[in-house]
RNA sequence: GGUCCGUUCGUCUAGUGGUCAGGACUCAAGAUUUUCAUUCUUGCAACAGGGGUUCGAUUCCCCUACGGACUACCA
């Protein structure tokens, strides 16, 4: 490989990032660390009629969040930017008009009503729909006068006839186009700005992209971007069409069938590095059977030639599996950053409490195991932080049921003796307790569990209860005890 | 309508001109665990259809069906 690796990823600054985007992005990303290059991020906001606000601040902390550092791009620099196409017009305007000079672009003033009016005969003709060229035909003094008199027009993309324009995908192998089936698009819009079309060649030809792994939305405007390229007497970069990703019907991703942008993820509990890991395996694989791996596992095995040329549906389930594995993996004091605010937001805990608070550390390190996603962990963790208000009701049926209000009464007696409160004596308590009562060990534990829990699953008892502490316990016990003699019949 | 892309278990995928078509998620059953979760074992489940090429096609070619993209002064 004797080019230099530059890539790019050029979300336009109209909306969150959506989870396909994030996995262009990935994929990317990816690639250009596999080969030692250049992760590059642009901004495509040539469109000023959808341009929304805060977009970029979004795409930018959803990317950052994911792991996808660029090299260079907005907030970076580097040496090729500005990296927002909206700060570089007047390069797009000077290539339009060197396009103009050598012949392959023409003014064009029809208006956007003669342009819809000829759609729709070409739709009723089933024609094949395209722009007519009319304004080709155009004198030179036609054209001097018009411009004279400042009459609105763009300038198009004259395209050649009679060739047949091919480009070879890495993912899906040599693509065709007859050039005739294309027509004339516009370069630069009556409003000066750059189409996309034009402003993506030019840009990824001054930025030296060597590979454009985009979505596969653009395989039929590539042999467009190839003439653009060739009309400009530039060398176009390799090609690669990613796969999209749909929702499990089949149809596009969207907020109402679960979530579709990156921060709904985080939102809903997701670790970045469990979607990172999910994300690259949507469309891509090793080759083997690995599926949890490290970022540099992934780096080192990715290829362009393992990536799927058929679009994925995302399964959450599976996201949700993979994000219990690096939940159990996470340390409880990274977990804490994440956690513990949502326990001060719900006023479980004091919102003085610091992250380092060894007993949140404990319930963290105890629950991390046994949840899916962080969300997860802070819902069911409750009952260290607040007494049960009520039993889990099946369970309480069959557990709050014969002697159990005896049982429990005099277990408390035993544990109010315990000197230490810890997990190998309360087990050696509970222990002895079932021997000299000559009874089962499950008719003292599940009761003890739903008392003070008020749930039938958790974490081992012992370590429930040691971490609760004596005062707690008992106190919690003394309540179930009333509760289960209030609702004797 | 035109052009282009795609099609292996429900889902993500591996794979090869000859395989019992492999793994993972989900689901079910079982083992372990004081519960839950983890872990382990087992099970269910796929080459879209039709033609070729070939001794032999899931694999190569063509057609059909189905799905999708594009066909904007949007990206």
């Amino acid at each position: 490989m004797d080019k230099k690796i530059r890539v790019r990823f050029a979300p336009s600054p109209t909306g969150y990032l959506h989870v396909g985007g994030a996995r262009s992005a990935l994929f990317n990303y990816l690639f250009s660390r596999h080969h030692n290059g250049t992760f590059i991020l642009r901004i495509e906001d040539t469109d000023r009629s959808r341009f929304v606000e805060n977009a970029m601040k979004e795409i930018f902390e959803s990317m950052k969040w994911l792991g996808l550092n660029w090299d260079e791009g907005p907030e970076v620099n580097g040496d090729y930017g500005p990296y927002e196409q909206s700060k570089r017009l007047d390069l797009y305007k000077k290539y339009a008009e060197k396009l103009l000079e050598s012949g392959n672009a023409y003014r064009c003033f029809c208006s956007p009503q003669r342009l819809a009016e000829l759609r729709t005969e070409q739709e009723k003709n089933k024609q094949n729909i395209g722009y007519d060229r009319h304004c080709l035909t155009l004198s030179e003094d036609q054209v001097a006068e018009k411009l004279k008199k400042g009459d609105p027009h763009v300038i198009r993309f004259k395209i050649p006839h009679g060739r047949i324009v091919s480009f070879e995908d890495s993912i899906r192998g040599r693509i065709e186009y007859k050039s005739e089936v294309l027509d004339d698009l516009v370069l630069l819009k009556a409003d000066g700005f750059p189409t996309y079309h034009m402003a993506n060649v030019i840009d990824d030809h001054l930025m030296e992209i060597s590979h454009v792994l985009r979505g596969d939305e653009w395989i039929a405007s590539t042999p467009r971007h190839i003439l653009i390229y060739e009309a400009f007497g530039w060398e176009p970069p390799e090609f690669a069409h990613l796969p999209v990703i749909l929702a499990p019907d089949g149809k596009k991703l969207s907020k109402r069938k679960g979530a579709a942008s990156v921060m709904d993820y985080k939102q809903n509990g997701f670790l970045p590095e469990a979607l990172f890991n999910y994300l690259a395996l949507l469309g891509w694989s090793p080759g083997d059977d690995r599926e949890k791996m490290s970022l540099e596992e992934m780096v080192k095995s990715f290829s362009l030639k393992q990536v799927s040329a058929k679009a994925s549906v995302f399964d959450e389930k599976k996201l949700e599996w993979m994000n219990g594995l690096y939940m159990a993996e996470r340390s409880a004091l990274s977990l804490a950053d994440i956690v513990v605010p949502e326990w001060k937001k719900k006023q479980w805990i004091n919102s003085e409490r610091s992250t380092h608070d060894q007993y949140l550390l404990d319930v963290i390190e105890l629950m991390k195991v046994r949840s899916k996603r962080t969300t997860d962990l802070v819902e069911n963790s409750v009952y260290f932080f607040k007494d049960p208000q009520t039993y889990e009701e099946k369970a309480a049926r069959k557990y709050f049921k014969d002697n159990a209000a005896e049982l429990l009464k005099e277990i408390y007696t035993e544990l109010e003796q315990l000197q230490v409160f810890d997990k190998d004596h309360l087990e050696k308590l509970y222990h002895d307790f079932a021997q000299k009562s000559e009874i089962s060990f499950g008719k003292i534990i599940h009761p003890a569990r739903l008392a003070v829990s008020g749930v039938s699953f958790g974490p081992g008892l012992f370590e429930l209860l040691s971490i609760l502490g004596k005062e707690v316990v008992l106190r919690r016990i003394k309540t179930t005890v009333s509760f289960i003699e209030r609702n004797r019949t």
